[in-house]
DNA sequence: CAGACTACCCGCCAAG
DNA sequence: TTCTTGGCGGGTAGTC
């Protein structure tokens, strides 16, 4: 029975993925009747962290809290470029040895993969995220599509909001789903989602507002956008004439489906150019450009600065890795 | 940069 | 009648 839940922290808090943490396991509901877990934070530093969005969170527990822990949960993790401490590591392996169960929210999924928890699983982490993940540790089975993976002693789940629905997974099966379900009553979320996280990737209006069964196929589409994606065949997998499927399309998005996917293509590049040392041919072609120079091409027309340039400038401004995990969470939570 | 080739996509229009 | 569908033509843009 997990009645000990520690959730650990860096030197940089994202505060909404520790925020739903502290709310599923560190709100006292025992006079509802519901479960009590002693519930702590810790830190690899602890004292005064700033979070990611401009506050600060005083913690006062180290490394050494996470000894008595039966859940530790990895709200995210800054540093994805960088070695962790070895004394995190080790902690993490120790609490892993102990019996203990780990979880992982967003970037956290980093943090597990570097500490080799991950080796020969299966793994989920935010969407942007995943190829990277996948790419860095190929020895990780990445699964893009769901909002968390559970593997036993190790589960990391998906970007941001998933975390609810890990932690409520949790709960779930320790305590049952009316147990579970009266916690997410009280957070005012749905007891179970059903779905994989690719719900969430952005699309050009509310999906509200895709209808004609357009929603599926843009989600479709934006989990293929380094393969070949022309009309006719998006036309096919949409069960939808051409002609037909291109006027549906401009009325769902406002925008034909080249351009559609031109830009979500130029969008990946972007992300693969701030967050990887991949040359500009190999981004191009997980982008599903034809080659280097197609993409500079567009790059250039669209963005009105090459591909190269891009990359320059954005890790000149962003010299020091803390501030590149900040504005990479930051831009994610924008998404 | 040029030229051939291909795909896109939008007006048009007949059919349901 | 009004609306949607989907084939066709061909100018334009993208690819090689």
């Amino acid at each position: 029975m997990l009645s000990n839940v520690v959730a650990v922290v860096g030197d940089e808090i994202a505060a909404f993925e520790l925020g739903v943490v502290a709310e599923v396991f560190g709100l006292d509901r025992t006079g509802q009747g519901l479960p009590g877990y002693d519930f702590a934070v810790c830190a690899v530093n602890p004292g005064r962290i700033p979070t990611s969005s401009g506050f600060a969170v005083m913690v006062d527990e180290g490394l050494e809290r996470m000894r008595a822990a039966d859940l530790v949960v990895v709200p995210s993790w800054t540093s994805r470029d960088v070695v962790p401490p070895p004394a995190l590591v080790a902690a993490l392996h120790e609490a892993m040895a102990r019996g203990a169960k780990i979880l992982s929210v967003c970037s956290g999924a980093f943090l597990l993969a570097s500490a080799r928890l991950l080796d020969g699983k299966r793994a989920a982490t935010h969407w942007r995220y995943a190829p990277i993940l996948a790419r860095r540790y190929p020895d990780i089975e990445v699964d893009a599509e769901v909002l968390y993976v559970d593997e036993g002693a190790v589960m990391t789940s998906a970007g941001t909001a998933a975390a609810i629905d890990a932690c409520l997974y949790i709960v779930r099966q320790e305590h049952g789903a009316e147990v579970a379900n009266a916690i997410a009553r009280r957070m005012v979320v749905p007891g179970h989602r059903h779905g994989g996280q690719a719900q969430f990737i952005e699309t050009q209006l509310p999906e509200s507002e895709v209808g004609n069964g357009l929603a599926e196929l843009l989600e479709w589409a934006e989990l293929r956008l380094s393969e070949p994606l022309s009309v006719k065949r998006m036309a096919a997998q949409a069960v939808m004439s051409e002609r037909t499927f291109l006027r549906r399309f401009y009325t769902a998005t406002g925008t034909t489906p080249h351009k559609w996917i031109l830009e979500k293509r130029l969008a990946l590049a972007e992300q693969l150019l701030e967050t990887t040392d991949l040359p500009v041919d190999q981004v191009a072609q997980n982008c599903g450009f034809a080659n280097g120079d197609s993409l500079r091409h567009h790059f250039a027309r669209r963005r009105m600065i090459s591909p190269g340039e891009y990359r320059r400038s954005f890790r000149g401004r962003l010299a020091d890795g803390a501030a590149g995990g900040r504005a990479l969470r930051n831009e994610m939570r924008t998404a």
